[in-house]
DNA sequence: CCGGATCCGGGTTGATACTG
DNA sequence: CAGTATCAACCCGGATCCGG
């Protein structure tokens, strides 16, 4: 448990120098969001979230939700049926969260094609993939 | 320049899920909003950012501000004088992402202590790193 | 003062196989 | 169904040296 392979995020040791970086460390992970807007809609189960979110592997799904789970950001609840099953539920703050990520997405929308045109036009000019010869 | 060390963001290939993760992607480097934040009061000499930022090495930071300006978030301006002098600035874009970033430090700060006592609770109860006894 | 280039370690992710 | 364990690969980031 100390060769790196226990934890899916990032929040090494620079959580200390502004507080948007604490968060942002904390769904910096590659899945966490996916996973927080998944399971935003009410109890999810572990394979819903595995086949919902297309591209995630089972062991950075766990990772992932322990994770979560870890920061209070996720319920999780055994059912002690015959067939496993378990489920994952969103916590009041990780709404708070999701409600504010909407924000950060709105941005997104907003500018996505500002943003992929400036990175053509910087590309196109200090990348000479094709110039015109 | 082809074994992995030729950019600082993340944003590989898995910006089609969702808009989300595809501006989280474009700030998730490690010091991309620390510059972001630094630059917001106006236009900042590289130096000064260096000095500012506390830990960011000089080639992190020339990274970090080349992706910003790919991105069109920053913008480069040299002033070809005896000492070089070249100086940053947010863009109208950028700027509306800094805000939008407040409102995520917003929620750090109000569920800040949540997390850490989730965190604290969740080690004493998994992690047996201190057990009373 | 500003920045590029290379060497190199460490963390995170992915594939696969095994278990209750 | 729900997870865990191991192995390997990849990318990020830091240190340092060199150039304008």
């Amino acid at each position: 448990m100390s060769q790196g392979n226990t934890g899916v995020t990032v929040q090494a040791v620079n959580a200390h120098a502004c507080p948007v970086r604490e968060v942002l460390d904390r769904v910096a992970g590659k899945w966490s969001v996916q996973i927080l807007v998944a399971a935003a809609h009410g109890p999810i189960r572990f394979t819903e979230l595995e086949r919902g979110i297309e591209g995630i592997s089972r062991r950075m799904l766990t990772l992932t939700l322990r994770n979560l789970e870890r920061d209070g950001l996720v319920t999780r609840t055994v059912h002690p049926t015959v067939p496993p099953k378990v489920e994952y539920e969103l916590t009041p703050v990780a709404h708070e969260l999701h409600d504010t990520l909407q924000r950060l997405t709105d941005w997104a929308e907003r500018n996505r094609v500002y943003v992929a045109e400036a990175r053509a036009a910087y590309d196109a000019e200090h990348r000479p993939e094709s110039l015109d010869a």
